[in-house]
RNA sequence: GCCGGCGUAGCUCAACGGCAGAGCAGCUGAUUUGUAAUCAGCAGGUUGGAGGUUCAAAUCCUCUCGCCGGCUCCA
């Protein structure tokens, strides 16, 4: 471990006590306000802390303003915090005397002998600690939303009201946090989706998007890429139906493991499902004919369309839906093929998020869990195949012990976009189920019959949701070989507006997305509405322009270009369309 | 599914028991415009849906649908 790293570690350390103590001191403003309130518990989370209570009262932001003006008296009167250990027994007593039952469930699912509590002013409260010396060095703090949270994350249990809130040591880094709470809000994709153009949400299908036309160019733009570098790796890609009969789901186990989240209709005497994945479908097809070894690896793409029921509340924009498309290949191959073809896998995961413009990702190997299928050798063998493909790509990775799904071990990528924030989207599986389960086989060398080995891979995940990461990173303003609508061609008046078409014509004819504004409005009305609209380059054409055979550039985050001639600006266009060419940052020039 | 909040014109919002409004967008006309909003006029609504309370409901109550914030960060 670096220097460096460690000082790192202490700053967090520090961040996490400081939020802590605030997390206390807030739990003692909203016991002033509210004596009856009972403490959950309140750690200090990545970006901030909670606490959670229960009390017949339901507290609204419109509260907030009175809590932590409470807090504020707390921290003005400079208590300090006082850790007192005690035994078990007192602390039980302590905690019945207090009628904190939360916190006595708590206790008694500790084992150790002495637990400390922690005092300042008048408010105990259980706590490991450590915490500040005094409430005192609390600077800067915030209530930000407050949320029902189940006692423990068990819907069994009793719900109780989350109060989120964050603090900082420093006010001018609350500002800033706060500020990057707003950006996301700008940047939010069903904020972004209206305003662009690109999609919508009816109530008639909820979780399941419309695309718009631009929305489409958008959405088909990146599968054309997808299938571009698919195609040139050798997969071969099929489309299997969208419902199919029960006894298939029956037979792949989804009957019994996810009927819950499966749409079913039932048409005379027959039962179909909707498919919520695409891996049966895939199977059917490898059955259709005989395999031999020679043909491995087998690889078979599917941009298929699965539907999955989800609990109403979790449905968010694109990020969470019912009907999306899955960028879904299988692998099928001998035992020896795994590290090899997976190795390609994960290479081409990476080249297509660096092309889209994420470089930043984690990955994590999840290992076998309690509940799951396959011999422990299958298991040991394909855990070390993917760690080996992993290290062969000089990949740092993080494991997860007991993670793994049931039917095999994983690997995860998640992106990091430029927030700073996380989403899982590839996944490489393999897969011990399926191949039994469907009576896979190949002839091998030997003449005799074995089963393939499955992968079970995915770049995007869902296309949707990747959509909504794509959009939220850029703050829609995408690179230029993405943008829905990739040039506007703004006439000064009515008088250019025959040459407008002309170069629009022209640019369409070179394969740019180009359009023409040819409203009756002044030319900064134009500008400002196609930036508003995310166009990246915005070519203004007045009579200088129609003289020389050019137009005047002017780029969405670089500004004025200058005139260009149009074969220059032919040749710029698609020179960068053609290559893919993305932002270095995605954080400056906000349209407003 | 559960807790809380919210559904008013295409969008952003006002009216919070007493005639449903504004800005933007749209349409029509005038204007012929040089780099982030030209002016005027017109049109736009069973206030998400159903039921109830009331002389009177966008407003209060019940149900329902949808959306938003959360519900695996363990003293």
């Amino acid at each position: 471990m670096r220097i460096s790293d460690t000082r790192n570690m202490e700053e967090h350390d520090y961040l996490d006590r400081y939020r802590h103590s605030a997390a206390h001191v807030m739990a003692q403003a909203v016991k002033r306000i509210y004596p009856h309130a009972r403490l959950g518990i309140g750690p200090p989370i990545e970006d901030g802390f909670y606490y959670d209570f229960d009390l017949p009262e339901t507290i609204t932001p419109d509260d907030f303003p009175r809590i932590e003006e409470e807090m504020r008296a707390i921290v003005a009167a400079d208590h300090p915090f006082q850790r007192r250990e005690l035994s078990f027994e007192e602390g039980r007593r302590l905690l019945e005397e207090q009628g904190e039952i939360y916190k006595l469930e708590l206790l008694e699912g500790l084992k150790d002998d002495t637990i400390s509590i922690y005092r300042s002013d008048g408010f105990v409260d259980l706590c490991r600690g450590p915490h500040l010396e005094r409430t005192g060095e609390i600077k800067a703090f915030k209530l930000l939303s407050v949320a029902g949270a189940y006692w423990k994350g068990d819907e069994q249990r009793p719900m109780l009201q989350r109060i989120y809130a964050t603090a900082f040591p420093d006010p001018r880094e609350l500002r800033r946090y706060l500020a990057g709470v707003e950006e996301a809000k700008k940047r939010d994709h069903r904020k972004l989706g209206r305003e662009m153009g690109l999609f919508s949400f009816h109530e008639e299908a909820p979780g399941a998007p419309f695309f718009h036309p631009r929305g489409v160019v958008l959405y088909r733009t990146l599968l054309d890429y997808w299938r571009e570098v698919h195609e040139a790796a050798g997969y071969r890609e099929i489309m299997t139906p969208l419902m199919l009969r029960d006894h298939l789901w029956h037979q792949s186990g989804h009957w019994e493991h996810y009927q819950d989240h499966m749409y079913l209709s039932t048409v005379g005497e027959q039962t179909f499902a909707v498919k919520p994945m695409n891996c049966p479908g895939t199977l059917l097809y490898y059955r259709e004919t005989q395999h031999s070894y020679r043909e491995f690896p087998l690889k078979v793409a599917e941009l298929g369309r699965v539907h999955r029921r989800e609990l109403t509340g979790v449905l968010h924009g694109l990020f969470r839906v019912q009907s999306f498309v899955i960028d879904d290949a299988h692998i099928f191959c001998l035992p020896e093929q795994v590290t090899g073809e997976v190795v390609k896998v994960v290479d081409m995961i990476i080249s297509i998020y660096r092309t889209i413009g994420f470089p930043e990702f984690a990955v994590e190997i999840s290992t076998r869990p309690e509940s799951s299928i396959g011999s422990d050798d299958d298991w040991e063998l394909a855990t070390r195949a993917l760690k080996e493909a992993l290290e062969i790509n000089r990949i740092d990775y993080q494991v997860s012990e007991g993670e793994g799904a049931f039917y095999g071990p994983k690997i995860d990528f998640h992106i990091r976009d430029c927030l700073k924030r996380s989403h899982q989207c590839g996944t490489i599986q393999l897969d011990f189920s399926m191949p039994e389960r469907f009576n896979l086989e190949y002839v091998g060398a030997d003449g005799n019959k074995h089963r393939p080995v499955m992968i079970h891979r995915a770049t995007f995940g869902s296309i949707e949701r990747f959509l909504a990461i794509v959009l939220e990173h850029y703050g829609g303003v995408l690179p230029l070989w993405l943008a829905p609508v990739q040039a506007v061609v703004l006439p000064i008046s009515a008088r250019t507006i025959d040459y407008g078409r002309r170069v629009r014509k022209e640019l369409a004819e070179a394969g740019i997305r180009a359009e023409l504004d040819e409203r009756d409005e002044k030319i900064g009305y134009k500008i400002r509405s196609a930036r508003l609209q995310r166009i990246p380059y915005m070519l203004v054409v007045g009579p200088a322009e129609e003289k020389a055979g050019s137009a005047s550039v002017r780029h969405l985050r670089q500004g004025q270009r200058g005139e260009w001639p149009l074969e220059k600006i032919r040749e710029e266009l698609s020179g960068e369309i053609a290559a893919r060419t993305g932002y270095d940052s995605c954080l400056l020039t906000e349209p407003d």
